[in-house]
RNA sequence: GGGCGCAUAGCUCAGUUGGUUAGAGCGCGUCGCUGAUAACGACGAGGUCCGAAGUUCGAAUCUUCGUGCGCCCA
């Protein structure tokens, strides 16, 4: 006996089961100890935060990478999954600070950066247990109790490794970043700190004169809403393809230079008037020089030049540069470059560097001290803060003639998100760079040989960044993450990288360590991994290799954590300082998965690091490739990446928690179940486009296709239990995965070929569908994959079981056809249970359990040891399929038929007549007829394809086949043929073979396969038609029909009253009926035995039942009373005796 | 401002190499079926396939331009 089905099953209960019985049985170790020595399926866990908590958005990549892994290594690969937390980062520091309710470094360390490192890697695991649960409860089958962990010493120190290589090859250079930076607090700004902090505010706009060396009384216009900047002026920027123009100011009388679509504007301005004196193109006023407002440096070295690359001098500063960035949305299209205090500016800086010697070009110019006051040579403001000093430097300029105009404007501009009076400014810092252009060019080639999916990631948004790669810039000046392993020499400055603790421990003169040892001893509970992060790490220093005496120092920046997780490949094994071999398995990975955010992300750190590790020695790499790095082909480290699009909430927002426009992912988990989300992600679009994320449905992924698997199951399970077929009892020895060869040893087991055809069909979907679905999952591809499968599960239900309905509820337990029934839905049962695994593990692993229980020991214990179904072409039968669904059209259009003429499928009529366009199937569907009689009721069905009576034929041109031979001819065929007389057509076709058309430019010879046949029904019959068919009925009704149709109505109510009064689907019933109609009660007489069969009644009587209370009804417009009661073992000695 | 992507039914989304009745689910309405079925089936209403131009015998699909939205960057 399988054991009872749950009436009112419930998903997550039976989820709750299922995840029991894993843990118990360690199901998830099992199957990668079963897989041991197979090739390997290699998985990369991208390490998510334990720092915030999760959402639908993360339950969407973990289930991704859930489902691959799984369903590799069913395929028969052995697939470790070693989970990952990032832990490092200036999100981690800024929520300590906020527990701690300070904000500035300075305040940091006032706090102490002891104590505060200590909170910070407690606060790493905030929200790790609802992680955990999460990724259990999802059924993601991932190591987590060997997590790597990126603040792990282990993994510190092979970060520290992979800089020292790239240190060695001269690839880690210090340099200058501009960045948003609190003067007040002392730090600088993430990207997302700074994005929270924009606010509109109201600045001084000014527009300067900036008169040119060379041409006395002619100016460049310059404009710039932060005249602070002014006095470290280096550069005006134009844009070389944009038009200038000189002209003259009326009110001023002098001249002055402006963007040639920018003059009346500008002239509106101060209400004078431009007489236009010259236009130019921006690239004839490079190499200008001009005056620059400030003469705190220029006066020194206004005239100094420098060498350049390619020959020749040049004076290193003021003067006009060209630069794509200029716009004439605002301003003058002359743009004051300050490089100290604006990114581009910057860059332009850099750019005119490279043009000149090494040494020779223009040096940054920086005027501010790092709190945001003046400092030499600025002398007149020295001391004062920047945004202050605004207005006394406009005065200034005021009185010496260079201010043009002067204006407020309104912008967007950026304060400090927890200190909202101080704005923030951009400012330079000393940082350090991984060389990553030079690998410009190995990056490319590496990302072209990677599976992107999408497709277009990898020649667009990736392929676009990697394109357009500036070095990277690595550290950090914060306290929180991987330290920097770079000693200086206190004396000569010279440095050396240093690739682990132990190296460091045998250098000479090693001094500090106690530092560590001190606070251990303190606090005993603190974990070993703190000594290779600050403070501790800060204080050992050694002697120097470059100079006797002299101490080696640590340089004192953290990296950025994106490094930490880009070189997870290596770092998780803790290589190369161990874990060599575990490396090589591992690497590169076949699959990684994360949401597009990642591009500059992981995708980027991943790549970037694994392509200056294990490539080929760059060119330019100054030092030498350590030999004992292994180098790989590429791609890696991956060579697979589904990139997931975003989720967004319910209103089609970002996904926030305080707009609740999400259910937390653990409601779900109670309401509907893991499997139901799944599927929802799986099932519903590709992941790849960015979905909403709808309740809704996630819950109609329920009835759409778990509960309908679920209720084919049922079926299956009430039915071999009052049948007693028991395949354990039918099947000696060992079951095993009970595939087709272990099934074939059953009792009653019979070939594919001896069974009935419609056995024969479901199978034949069976095997396509294995077939499809390994083709798509092969390629990646989820979504079509579960199309398959719900497609399958539907064409079971209502259509398999719908037709063989009575196949299991009647007839002898022995007769062969139920055992074949019983034999087939068994196994196409199994099989999906194991097909659909990977996607909905628990409720495949409900089925399994459920279906092979009976077997015991003999049978494997769980769904997920088992190999994936390979689809068997000999069971494939197209023609069948097709056939079949030919049949299911018709039995379709025979309903909209019976809908169209008000005849309920209840009431059986005498005769259907389905019309086809063409014979190819006629005889098979002619041997059928009795599929379709039952199915939409009728006595008798006839197929034809001569059906002039009801039809016209009206013949198309196959478009596909005849238009690359008509080509421009192709509408002149069509007009013909819709004008021809179909039938006459289709006969001429049938005796000749073919017909011709004559066109203005010769004759065509149409065959039959050139032309489709569409069928039309003609007015007057109660008819519905497909394009191949049209199917007719006979809508004449009989007494006899009449009777019968109230009959099955009669029984439906007494099924119902059956329900109703709890019988179980074996019970015996007595049924009483009352009526004053004679034709009613004759109706029932004659079909009694069709009755009594149907409902299992023992009597039928035409009176009432004593102690049944009656229920009313109508049937066919008769008033009937209907008493129905169970049979009791009594009544049947009282009806024997 | 640049890059990438998206735009198809009231909603959420499919739509294979261009082929002539553009589909599904949900929702709505009508009818039906049901002793596996919190189901299921049929029918109906609902579509300028974002717009324009082009290529082609033929365009939701290819090209160009534009509009709107999203993401990333500036």
């Amino acid at each position: 006996m399988f054991p009872t089905v749950p009436q009112d099953v419930s998903f997550p209960e039976l989820e709750r089961e299922v995840l029991e019985f894993w843990k118990e049985h360690r199901i998830y170790e099992q199957s990668l100890a079963q897989r041991q020595g197979a090739s390997r399926f290699v998985f990369y866990e991208g390490p998510p935060t334990a720092n915030g908590m999760p959402h639908p958005g993360h339950c969407l990549t973990r289930a991704i990478k859930d489902l691959f892994p799984r369903y590799k290594t069913m395929r028969g690969y052995y697939c470790e999954r070693k989970a990952g937390w990032d832990t490092h980062g200036l999100p981690v520091e800024v929520e300590v600070c906020k527990d701690l309710g300070i904000h500035s470094k300075e305040e940091i360390e006032q706090y102490g950066v002891e104590p505060f490192i200590h909170r910070c890697q407690q606060s790493v695991w905030r929200y790790m247990k609802e992680w955990e649960q999460l990724t259990e409860r999802l059924g993601f089958w991932i190591h987590l109790d060997e997590a790597y962990v990126t603040y792990h010493a282990s993994y510190v120190e092979s970060v520290w490794w992979s800089l020292k290589q790239l240190f060695d090859r001269g690839l880690l250079y210090q340099g200058h970043k501009i960045v948003w930076w609190w003067a007040q607090g002392g730090t600088a700004l993430s990207s997302g700190e700074v994005g929270q902090g924009y606010r509109q505010v109201a600045d001084p706009s000014v527009f300067v004169r900036f008169p040119l060396k060379d041409e006395p009384g002619t100016s460049l216009l310059v404009w710039t809403t932060t005249p602070w900047t002014l006095p470290a002026n280096q550069f005006v920027a134009v844009h070389p393809d944009l038009e200038y123009v000189v002209v003259e100011d009326d009110r001023a009388g002098d001249r002055l230079i402006v963007a040639a679509v920018l003059a009346d504007a500008l002239a509106e301005k101060t209400k004078t008037h431009f007489s236009v004196v010259r236009r130019m193109m921006g690239r004839e006023l490079v190499g200008r020089r001009y005056v620059p407002p400030f003469d705190f440096y220029a006066a020194s070295s206004y005239d100094r030049t420098g060498k350049l690359r390619d020959g020749g001098e040049e004076p290193v500063a003021w003067r006009v540069v060209a630069a794509d960035f200029v716009t004439v949305e605002s301003g003058t299209g002359l743009v004051h470059q300050a490089p100290a205090f604006g990114e581009v500016d910057y860059e332009v800086l850099l750019r005119e560097q490279q043009r000149f010697v090494e040494g020779e070009g223009p040096e940054l110019l920086c005027p501010v001290a790092p709190d945001g006051t003046f400092t030499d040579p600025v002398t007149p403001w020295k001391g004062q803060w920047v945004k202050d000093a605004d207005k006394s430097i406009i005065r200034n300029l005021k009185e010496r003639g260079l201010l043009w105009h002067q204006e407020q404007y309104l912008h967007d501009y950026p304060f400090c998100w927890r200190a909202e009076q101080d704005p923030l400014i951009q400012y330079p810092r000393r940082s350090w760079f991984i060389r990553t252009t030079e690998f410009r060019e190995q990056m490319l080639e590496n990302n072209r040989h990677i599976r992107w999916l999408p497709e277009h990631i990898r020649d667009g948004r990736f392929g676009n960044f990697l394109e357009s790669n500036v070095d990277w810039a690595l550290s950090r000046e914060r306290f929180w993450g991987t330290p920097l392993p770079i000693w200086v020499c206190e004396a000569t400055g010279r440095m050396e990288a240093v690739a682990s603790y132990a190296e460091l421990l045998a250098k000479p003169g090693v001094k500090g360590t106690e530092v560590w040892e001190e606070a251990k001893r303190q606090h005993p509970e603190l974990p070993d991994d703190l000594k290779v992060h600050k403070p501790y790490i800060d204080a050992v220093t050694y002697d120097s290799p470059f100079q006797a005496g002299a101490r080696m120092r640590r340089v004192s920046e953290v990296i950025d954590c994106w490094y930490d997780s880009g070189a997870m490949p290596f770092a998780q094994w803790g290589y190369p300082h161990r874990g060599k071999e575990r490396f090589t398995e591992q690497f590169p990975a076949d699959f990684i998965s994360e949401a597009l955010d990642q591009t500059r992300g992981w995708f980027y750190s991943l790549l970037a690091i694994s392509t200056m590790l294990f490539g080929p020695q760059s060119q330019e790499d100054s030092g030498e490739r350590d030999p004992t790095t292994p180098m790989y082909p590429w791609p890696h480290p991956y060579r697979t990446c589904i990139v997931l699009g975003l989720m967004l909430g319910e209103d089609g927002n970002k996904m926030s928690k305080s707009k609740r426009n999400y259910r937390e992912p653990s409601e779900i988990f109670d309401r509907y179940g893991a499997d139901a989300l799944r599927w929802y992600f799986f099932a519903n679009q590709a992941p790849w486009t960015s979905i909403r994320y709808r309740e809704q449905a996630i819950r109609e992924s329920i009835p759409e296709f778990l509960l309908r698997l679920w209720n084919v199951f049922s079926f299956f399970v009430i039915y071999a239990n009052i049948d007693g077929f028991d395949p354990a009892e039918r099947l000696e020895g060992e079951a095993g995965q009970l595939g087709p060869d272990v099934l074939a040893r059953g009792r009653g087991y019979r070939p594919l070929e001896d069974r009935c055809e419609i056995d024969r069909w479901i199978l034949s979907e069976l095997h396509q569908t294995t077939a499809a679905v390994i083709e798509h999952m092969d390629a990646y591809d989820n979504f079509p994959a579960c199309r398959r499968l719900h497609r399958f599960v539907d064409a079971l239900s209502n259509w398999y079981v719908r037709r063989n309905r009575e196949r299991f509820w009647s007839g002898d337990v022995e007769a062969q056809d139920k055992i074949d029934a019983y034999w087939t839905l068994y196994e196409v049962l199994l099989t999906t249970s194991k097909l659909i695994a990977p996607f909905t593990p628990f409720l495949a692993e409900t089925l399994w359990r459920h279906l092979t229980g009976v077997f015991g020991d003999r049978a494997i214990s769980s769904v997920h040891l088992c190999d994936y179904p390979t689809p068997d072409t000999k069971a494939v039968d197209a023609t069948l399929s097709q056939r079949m669904a030919l049949l299911r059209e018709i039995a379709s259009l025979g309903r909209a038929a019976r809908a169209s003429a008000k005849l309920k499928v209840r009431q059986p009529l005498a005769r259907a007549e389905v019309v086809l366009a063409d014979q190819t199937h006629l005889a098979w569907l002619q041997e059928h007829a009795s599929l379709l009689s039952v199915e939409i009721n009728v006595k008798e069905v006839e197929f034809t394809t001569a059906g002039e009576e009801y039809i016209e034929y009206k013949v198309v041109p196959n478009f596909k086949r005849l238009g690359p031979k008509l080509g421009k001819n192709m509408p002149k065929v069509k007009q013909w043929l819709e004008q021809a007389d179909g039938a006459a057509l289709l006969r001429q076709l049938q005796q000749v073979g073919h017909v011709s058309i004559e066109l203005p430019d010769g004759t065509v010879e149409l065959t039959s396969d050139d032309i489709e046949v569409r069928l039309q029904a003609r007015s007057g019959w109660t008819a519905a038609q497909g394009e191949q068919t049209v199917v007719v009925l006979s809508t004449e009704l009989t007494p006899e029909l009449i009777q019968e149709g109230w009959v099955r109505d009669l029984v439906r109510h007494i099924q119902e009253r059956r329900k109703a009064i709890d019988c179980d689907y074996t019970d015996r019933i007595a049924i009483g009926l009352v009526t004053e109609s004679e034709e009613v009660r004759e109706a029932v007489r004659r079909h009694e035995a069709y009755v009594r069969r149907e409902t299992l009644a023992e009597s039928l009587v035409e009176e009432a039942l004593p102690d049944v209370s009656p229920v009313e009804l109508e049937v066919g417009g008769h008033k009937v009373s209907l008493y129905v009661r169970r049979w009791s073992p009594a009544d049947s000695k009282q009806a024997s005796s």
